[in-house]
DNA sequence: GCGAATTTAATGTCAGACAATTAAAGTTCT
DNA sequence: AGAACTTTAATTGTCTGACATTAAATTCGC
């Protein structure tokens, strides 16, 4: 592994693309210890304090997790769904409100995607999490909730819908779009009649995922995706004409 | 914006995600200068290396930007779709190849993700996709072809296609799912018999977009999904055996 | 043998300095 | 007065050296 003194970059960085590279490249494998700082710096030819910077960018990356005291060290981190998730999360939810997606643009995209999975999900569901879509119904039409609160529901429901298909690479990507648009969700302020529908769409597609019928599921979707955009659509036109 | 110094976790760690939730709450906004490193340094009351620590965390998820000289400083960096591109990438990346996640398992999310734009893209995808489609195609027919340049190829397709629904969001969650695909696609030798049947499903996907079809597109991914599978299973059972 | 104290090797933090960079202010020449 | 050049100031980037903290390994006492 080595380093262009005179590149432009920081030191620091470079240093952290390279060991980067080297775990993504499987030279350096899980689990696996790197070097001590004071080692990486005689390497790199750089200080320690450079050499610490390019260790943190790597952490928060969750690519090397470190450990203190006499054998501890900078370990190869195993990227976990959990750790992938979060960092898609934040990831998402910028990417929206930093680039004025519109409401519009990320709804489609939310519902394309937890469409791909229906099919499986209806075929794969277990009693489980069809268990909790119920419950979410439930408290969804309990009075007294706060927008917040329903649209948390919201995002359980459709969170069990997803993990029904039982691929965690699917849930995964899928975590980023539901969870991304809850900060656009809670824009919108939800009538009671509003909440009554979408509850009845929730049904249906509870329903359908019931009695594993994919196309059910997949239509239910549509039909729920039709609700959300006009509902958000009279809002932002009441707001606009505020 | 406080931290403290009692808790176990790193200072320099819980500055970064102090400065990370002012980020996402809004509190610090897009191209805002953030204060220089002595500064932040005082009112956190760490030393400068600490700060800076902190500050390479953010960097490394592009969440600022640093810029030197008289009116430098740290930056709110306005994350763009290529940057979340390329974080997305390496993240699914590593997940798939650390989490010995089957090529069954990703291979069906991934059709499953893009089945969910076909529709879109069979409705709106301009000429210059799908030229895009049909000169991949082509390439992908050139004898003399590498097994990694046809993959590159054949992932520069599906791009054309996601690309198709002009939808930024379903582009950017696409683009993870298909190129982690690739170190696994990578594994597998195309035999000439299996590149022209790979070239024939892709034709009908590319005339299925060129006819605004966008059941045929669906049904050409699920057959394309159908192909890669048994073409994988076959391979690595053939490497079992050995 | 076994438990407690010690050693040791690592990361975490600090202080202070200097180098490099860049924009703005100031200065000089025309 | 204005343009080109120089200086200055602010800021990040890097280095050196030190000390604190942590936790495993080792040694010592019994």
């Amino acid at each position: 592994m080595k380093i262009d003194p005179k590149s432009p970059a920081d030191l620091s960085a470079q240093i952290a693309a390279a060991i980067r590279d080297a775990i993504v490249e499987g030279r350096l494998i899980v689990d696996q210890r790197l070097p001590s700082e004071a080692e990486l710096a005689e390497q790199f030819n750089v200080s320690r304090p450079t050499v610490r910077e390019a260790l943190k960018r790597l952490a928060a990356q969750s690519l090397i997790r470190t450990q203190r005291g006499a054998t501890g060290g900078a370990f190869v981190n195993r990227l976990s769904f959990p750790d992938a998730y979060d960092q898609q999360i934040t990831t998402s939810t910028l990417l929206l409100s930093m680039n004025a997606v519109s409401f519009e643009t990320a709804c489609e995209a939310r519902y394309a995607l937890e469409r791909a999975c229906a099919p499986l999900s209806a075929m794969r569901r277990s009693a489980d999490h069809l268990a909790t879509m119920r419950a979410e119904i439930h408290r969804q039409g309990q009075p007294g909730l706060t927008d917040e609160a329903f649209c948390a529901s919201d995002v359980a429901f459709h969170r069990a819908l997803v993990d029904g298909a039982g691929n965690p690479v699917l849930s995964y990507q899928l975590a980023g779009a539901v969870e991304a648009m809850q900060p656009l969700m809670n824009m919108i302020t939800f009538t009671a009649r509003d909440r009554a529908r979408i509850i009845a769409l929730h049904e249906n597609i509870a329903n359908a995922a019931e009695a594993c019928d994919g196309d059910g599921v997949t239509q239910g979707l549509t039909a729920l995706e039709a609700e959300t955009q006009s509902l958000a659509q009279a809002v932002f036109k009441a707001r606009a004409a505020r």
